[in-house]
DNA sequence: GTATTTGCAAAGTTTTTGCACGTGG
DNA sequence: CCACGTGCAAAAACTTTGCAAATAC
C-alpha cells in the first residue's frame, strides 16, 4: 500500500476512487485550483461532482498529502506536498510562479521573524511583485 | 486641501462625502475588510452602499491611498497607506497580526528574490505561522 | 451643464451545507 | 452490516455590473 493510502486509513478515512482521482489530478497539475482540479478529473471520469472535490482538497490538506498557497488575489492553489517543501514568487505581469526551496526562504526570513518569536509556515508564503522580464519591459 | 483630495482630483476623480468615509473608516479600523468597513461607515451615517464601498476600496488602493493585504484565507483586508509600508506576520491561531517595517523585510528577503530577478510588493507580503504565544502553548 | 459617482437591484462567482443514496472495510 | 463518503440541489458568502437618479465642479 503506498503512502498516501496508508495516511489516509491511519487517520480513520476511507480509500476512494475520488480521493485517488483528486490526488492525482493535483500531483498532475502542479499548481491547481479546485475548478482545475475539477476539470482535470472530469477529463479522465464523470465520477466526481464540485463539491467532493472541495470537500476532498481540503481532507488531503489536513492529513499533509497536498499543500495550498493563494497565487492570485482570489483562488486557492493546491499542490503535491511530495517532493520539497517550498515557497512562490509570483509575477502580477504575467503570472509566472517561481518557486524556492524552503531551505532558502528559511534562511532569508529566519532572523527577522525570530526577533518576533514567530514561527512561519514557509510553504505557504507567497510572495507577489516582478519578474525579471517584465521588469526590463517596463 | 489635504494631500488624499490633491490625489483624488489630479487624477481627474471627484472629492465625495463616501470616498471620505471610507478612507476615514480605513483609517480607523487599521485591517479592515470591506464589510467592517461598511458597517464603521454606516455606524456614522446612512450614506453609503456596500457597492460604492468596494469601488471607492478598489479606487484608492489603485491611487495608493490604501493599500491591501490578504490577512486570512479568504478576505482581502485594508489599510492606511499613510506611515511607513510594512508586511503581515499573522498568527493562524490567534489571528494576531505583526506589522514589520518595510526596510526591515526588504534587508531579508532582498539577496534572496535578487537571485532570481524578482522585484517583490513588499507592503503586500503576509506571512502565515504560529506567534510566539501560541506556539508555547502548544 | 455635464461627466462622474452613487444607490439599488440583480446577477456572477466561488464555496459550503443538508440530506438521501451509495460504498468501502 | 453500517459508518463514512458522495452526488445533488439549494443556499450562503462575497463581489461585480447595468442603469437611472443624484451630485461634484
Amino acid at each position: 500500500m503506498s503512502d498516501w493510502q496508508q495516511r489516509l486509513r491511519e487517520s480513520g478515512h476511507r480509500l476512494t476512487p475520488q480521493r485517488e482521482l483528486v490526488l492525482a489530478a493535483v500531483e498532475k497539475l502542479g499548481h491547481a485550483t479546485p475548478d482545475a482540479v475539477y476539470a482535470e478529473v472530469r477529463a479522465h471520469s464523470e465520477a466526481i461532482n464540485l463539491s467532493t472535490v472541495y470537500r476532498t482538497l481540503e481532507l488531503l490538506d489536513e492529513l499533509g498529502l497536498i499543500r495550498h498557497a493563494h497565487l492570485s488575489d482570489r483562488a486557492p492553489t493546491y499542490h503535491a506536498a511530495t517532493g520539497h517543501e517550498h515557497a512562490h514568487l509570483v509575477c502580477r505581469s504575467c503570472k509566472k510562479v517561481i518557486s524556492v526551496g524552503r531551505a532558502d526562504v528559511e534562511s532569508a526570513l529566519g532572523p527577522l521573524v525570530a526577533r518576533h518569536g514567530f514561527a512561519p509556515d514557509y510553504g505557504h508564503l507567497t510572495v507577489f511583485g516582478l519578474c525579471a522580464d517584465c521588469a526590463e519591459q517596463a
